[in-house]
DNA sequence: TCATCCGCTGTTTTT
DNA sequence: CAGCGGATGA
C-alpha cells in the first residue's frame, strides 16, 4: 500500500477518508472526488486493521464497480484488494441469493429476468387470463409490480391497499393486483426472479431468517453505499438491516444529481440520513476538480431553480474556460451535422482524439443523426446503451437454451427454442402443452418429459421426445463440463450455428457474428479466473455466467474504454463521468424536458437536476444544440427551444457560435457553411420556408415575440447574405435585413445580450425596431 | 405449421 | 420510421 495515500487528498475529502466508525454521510457536488475519497477510504479502514472480507461497497452501475475496483487495487495492489465485495447493488445481491435462494424455495440456480423476459410473462399470464393486452399492456402492468416491489409491496398487500386500489381503478386496470399475484407465482413456478426481486427477495430472505441476517451482518461490517440519492425504499431498508448491528455504514451522494425516481428512487433518502442516524457525520465536498468556471458557474446557476437541496457551494481553482457555445440548428439531422463537423473541427483546431468528445441526450431514439452524420465523415463513434448485446434475438434464444439446462422449470426460455431452429413443435403444440401444465399444476419441462401420457400426435410427440432427449444430453453434461463446452455442443447439436453460417445475408452473417461473440465471451468467462469464492463455491458454472450475464448493459460489454471513439449515450448513462468536450443535444421543450414530466414540479426538478448532470459531465468545452423541428413518429415537428436554456446566465453563453443564439456563422470559415456547405444559410432558408412559422427564429423563447409585422416587403436576401455578430453594430452602419432589404442603424440599445436597433428602412417600412438576438443583420458599410 | 405481408402503434430515462 | 403482432395464404 502506498505510505502517503492520504497525502493527495483536500482537507474535506481527507476528514471523509479517515473517518472510521459510525454514519458518514458524504455529500459530494459534481466532480469534487467521491471515488478518491471512497476508494482511499477502503485503503485507510485496511490500513487500520479492517479485514477486506468485512467490507461491502454497493453502486450502481457495473462500471462504477469496476472502476472503483481498479482504483482501490491501485492503492493496495491486487491481492487483497479481491477480497473486497464491490459490486452493484443486483449483482451482489443476486451472488448473495444464489447461495440463500433456497431458503425461500428457488433453485440457487434461479433465472434472473431481464425486463423483456418479464413483460412476455406478463403477456402470457394476460391472454391466459382473457383479458385484451391492449388494455393491460404488459409493459404498464410491469411497471406497477416494478414500483410495488422497489416499495417492499407483495402481491398480497398491493391487492388490500387502498390507494392503490383506486389508482388501478382510476386507470381502469383494477386486475392489476391479480395479475402482479399470478406474475409472482409463475416467476416463482419458473425459479425465475426478475431485477426487482433481486432486491425485493433480499429484503425478505434477511427479514425472514434472522440467522441469514446475523451471518451477513457480521460479514458486513463496513458498508458503502455510491449514489445514495438514487437508492429506492427496498434498497434503502436491506441497507438499514445489514447496517444496524455496526451502523458502520457510509453513504456518498449527491440530490442535486438524483435522476432516477422513475425507477423508485427517492431523494428523501438522502435528505433524512442525519435523522435515521443521530450521530451521523457529515462531510462535504464543494470544490470542483473538473470543470471550468463558466461550466461550473452555469450549472450551479440552472440548478439553484430548484427547491429544497442541500446546502452547498460547489467551486473551483479551475480556469475560466471557454463559453459554453449555444447552437440552434434547423433540424435534428442538421444537428448531428453540426456535431459531427465540429467534432472534426475541433479535433484538428484543440488537437482533441475521439475519445475526448461525448454526446450525451435525453432519449436513445436521438443516437441516429449523429451515428449517420459521424460515419459519414469517418469519424469512429460507439453508441451506449439502447440494446444491449443480451437482449438480440439471436442472442436471446441461445442463452434460453443454457437457461433450459441450468434451470428446465424455467417456461419462458423453454417456449422461445422448442421450435427454434424449426422442428415441427408450432403454436398448437406449445398452447396444449401450456394448458396441460396448468391444469396438472406441473411445470411445462414436466409436460414435455411426460408428453407419451398426453395423447399427442405421433409426429408431434416424436418431435417433444427428440427435443427432450437432447436438452437432456446437454443437463449431463453439468458439473463436467464448464460453460463455454456445453455452450459449444448446444451450438452444435441444435444447428443454430451452421444454420446462420449458411445464412448469407447481411444479417445472417451479422447474427453469426453475434453468436460467436456470445462464444467467446463465455470462454473468457471459463478461463478467467475467479475473483474470490467465498460465498459460491463454483464461480465458473454455467449458471454464475447466466446470471451474471443478464445483469449486464451494453455499456459493459468488454473493457475498451480506451479505445478511441466518440461516444454516444443518454444521459443517465453518462452520470459518473466526465469528458473534455460534452455535445448536450436536442436541448427542446417536448424532448429535455420531457413532454411527459412537464405536468409537475417533481418531475421537472427532476429533468432538471438531468440538465445539471449534462452540464456537469464537460471539463473543458460544453455545447448545447437544439433543432427547431425534428422528426418524431416518422413526422416532422416543429419545437421550442428548451426552457432549461433560459435559466442559464447570459455572460457566460455564446451564441455567436455557428448560427446558435445570435450569428450563424462559424468562427472558422466565416461564412455560416458549416452545414451543408451550400452557401445557404439556415437563417436564410429557414425564413423563406415559413415566414410566419411559429417557432421563435432563435434563442430561447423571448418575452415578446419580435417579428416585425406584416406587409413585409418583397426583398429577397443577398445570395451571400451572412449575418454579423450585434456585438460590433453601431448606428449608422447600412445594414441588410432578410425581409427589410437595406437600412440605416440609427440607434442601439439594451444590454449586450439583448440589443436592440432601431433600423430605417427605406424600401422596407420605414423605421424598424429589431431584437438582434432574433432577426439577424448584415454589415454592408460600415 | 410456416412464411410473408400489411397495418398499427408507440418514445423517456435503467439495473 | 421502425418493429411487432396479427392475419392470410400455401
Amino acid at each position: 500500500m502506498k505510505a502517503n495515500y492520504l497525502d493527495e487528498l483536500n482537507e474535506q475529502q481527507r476528514v471523509a477518508a479517515e473517518h472510521i466508525n459510525g454514519p458518514l454521510m458524504i455529500v459530494a457536488g459534481a466532480g469534487s472526488g467521491k471515488t478518491k475519497v471512497l476508494t482511499t477510504r477502503i485503503a485507510h479502514l485496511l490500513r487500520n486493521g479492517v479485514d477486506a472480507f468485512n467490507i461491502l461497497s454497493l453502486t450502481f452501475t457495473n462500471k462504477a464497480a469496476r472502476e472503483m475496483k481498479e482504483r482501490v487495487e491501485k492503492i493496495l495492489g491486487g491481492t487483497e484488494a479481491r477480497n473486497l465485495y464491490i459490486g452493484t447493488f443486483h449483482s451482489v445481491f443476486a451472488r448473495l441469493l444464489r447461495a440463500e435462494a433456497h431458503r425461500l424455495g428457488y433453485p440457487n440456480d434461479f433465472t434472473i429476468y431481464d425486463s423483456d423476459d418479464a413483460k412476455s410473462v406478463l403477456k402470457t399470464i394476460i391472454n391466459e387470463q382473457n383479458l385484451d393486452d391492449k388494455h393491460y399492456k404488459p409493459a404498464l402492468v410491469y411497471n406497477r409490480i416494478s414500483a410495488a416491489k422497489n416499495s417492499l409491496i407483495g402481491p398480497e398487500e398491493y391487492q388490500h391497499d387502498y390507494a392503490i386500489q383506486q389508482e388501478d381503478m382510476r386507470a381502469n386496470r383494477p386486475l392489476n393486483g391479480k395479475l402482479y399475484d399470478m406474475y409472482a407465482k409463475r416467476c416463482f413456478k419458473n425459479g425465475a426472479m426478475d431485477f426487482d426481486d433481486l432486491l425485493f427477495k433480499m429484503y425478505v430472505l434477511l427479514k425472514s431468517f434472522p440467522e441469514v441476517l446475523h451471518k451477513y451482518q457480521h460479514k458486513f461490517k463496513y458498508i458503502m453505499i455510491d449514489e445514495y440519492q438514487d437508492t429506492n425504499p427496498a434498497q434503502y431498508e436491506i441497507i438499514k438491516l445489514l447496517g444496524a448491528a455496526h451502523e458502520n455504514i457510509c453513504v456518498v451522494g449527491d440530490d442535486a444529481q438524483s435522476i432516477y425516481s422513475f425507477r423508485g428512487a427517492t431523494i428523501q433518502n438522502i435528505l433524512q440520513f442525519e435523522k435515521d442516524y443521530e450521530d451521523a457525520k457529515v462531510v462535504k465536498l464543494e470544490q470542483n476538480y473538473r470543470s471550468t468556471k463558466s461550466i461550473l458557474n452555469v450549472a450551479n446557476e440552472v440548478i439553484a431553480n430548484n427547491k429544497g437541496q442541500i446546502e452547498k457551494n460547489l467551486w473551483t481553482d479551475n480556469a475560466d474556460g471557454e463559453k459554453i457555445k449555444l447552437v440552434r440548428t434547423m433540424t435534428d439531422n442538421e444537428e448531428g451535422k453540426f456535431v459531427a463537423d465540429t467534432i472534426a473541427e475541433q479535433k484538428l483546431r484543440n488537437h482533441y482524439a475521439n475519445r475526448d468528445f461525448a454526446i450525451l441526450y435525453r432519449t436513445n431514439a436521438q443516437s441516429r443523426a449523429f451515428e449517420e452524420n459521424l460515419r459519414r465523415k469517418a469519424i469512429p463513434y460507439r453508441i451506449f446503451g439502447g440494446l444491449s448485446f443480451y437482449q438480440r434475438k439471436e442472442i436471446k434464444d441461445f442463452i434460453a437454451y443454457l437457461r433450459i439446462v441450468t434451470n428446465p422449470q424455467e417456461e419462458e426460455s423453454l417456449k422461445r427454442i422448442i421450435n427454434y431452429p424449426v422442428r415441427g413443435i408450432g403454436k398448437t403444440t406449445i398452447d396444449k402443452v401450456s394448458v396441460i401444465a396448468n391444469e396438472q399444476n406441473i411445470t411445462f419441462w414436466n409436460v414435455l418429459e411426460r408428453a407419451n401420457e398426453f395423447g399427442f400426435k405421433s409426429g408431434t410427440l416424436e418431435a417433444i421426445e427428440n427435443f427432450v432427449i437432447m436438452i437432456r444430453s446437454f443437463q449431463a453434461m453439468l458439473g463436467k463440463h464448464n460453460a463455454y463446452d456445453i455452450a459449444l455442443q448446444v451450438g452444435k447439436s441444435t444447428n443454430i450455428v451452421k444454420e446462420l453460417f449458411n445464412d448469407k445475408t447481411t444479417e445472417g452473417l451479422a447474427r453469426y457474428e453475434n453468436i460467436q461473440e456470445l462464444l467467446n465471451s463465455i470462454k473468457e468467462f471459463t478461463e478467467t479466473p475467479t475473483e474470490d469464492g467465498e460465498l459460491v463455491e463454483s464461480e465458473k458454472s454455467l449458471g454464475t455466467y447466466l446470471q451474471q450475464i443478464t445483469l449486464l448493459t451494453d455499456a459493459d460489454k468488454g473493457n475498451d474504454e480506451d479505445s478511441d471513439v466518440v461516444k454516444l449515450m443518454t444521459i443517465h448513462a453518462a452520470k459518473g463521468l466526465e469528458f473534455p468536450v460534452v455535445f448536450s443535444v436536442g436541448l427542446e421543450e417536448n424532448l429535455f424536458p420531457s413532454g411527459l414530466s412537464i405536468n409537475s414540479r417533481e418531475e421537472l426538478e427532476e429533468e432538471r437536476r438531468l440538465f445539471y448532470v449534462v452540464i456537469t459531465r464537460a471539463k473543458s468545452r460544453l455545447f448545447l444544440t437544439y433543432a427547431n423541428s425534428r422528426y418524431r413518429f416518422g413526422q416532422l415537428v416543429n419545437n421550442e427551444s428548451s426552457r432549461f436554456l433560459e435559466e442559464m446566465p447570459e455572460k457566460y453563453i455564446d451564441r455567436s457560435y455557428a448560427g446558435g443564439g445570435n450569428v450563424n456563422r462559424s468562427p472558422i470559415n466565416n461564412g455560416g457553411g458549416l452545414f451543408g456547405g451550400n452557401g445557404n444559410n439556415m437563417f436564410d432558408r429557414m425564413q423563406k420556408k415559413s415566414p410566419t412559422a411559429p417557432q421563435q427564429p432563435a434563442g430561447p423563447r423571448p418575452a415578446a415575440r419580435p417579428v416585425p409585422n406584416a406587409a413585409p416587403s418583397n426583398h429577397v436576401p443577398s445570395p451571400n447574405f451572412t449575418p454579423d455578430d450585434p456585438a460590433i453594430m453601431e448606428p449608422g452602419m447600412e445594414v441588410e435585413h432578410q425581409k427589410f432589404g437595406f437600412g440605416t442603424i440609427q440607434t442601439l440599445e439594451g444590454p449586450m445580450n439583448n440589443r436592440i436597433a432601431t433600423v430605417n428602412f427605406p424600401k422596407g417600412g420605414g423605421e424598424k425596431k429589431i431584437m438582434l438576438n432574433y432577426a439577424r443583420l448584415m454589415i454592408v458599410k460600415k
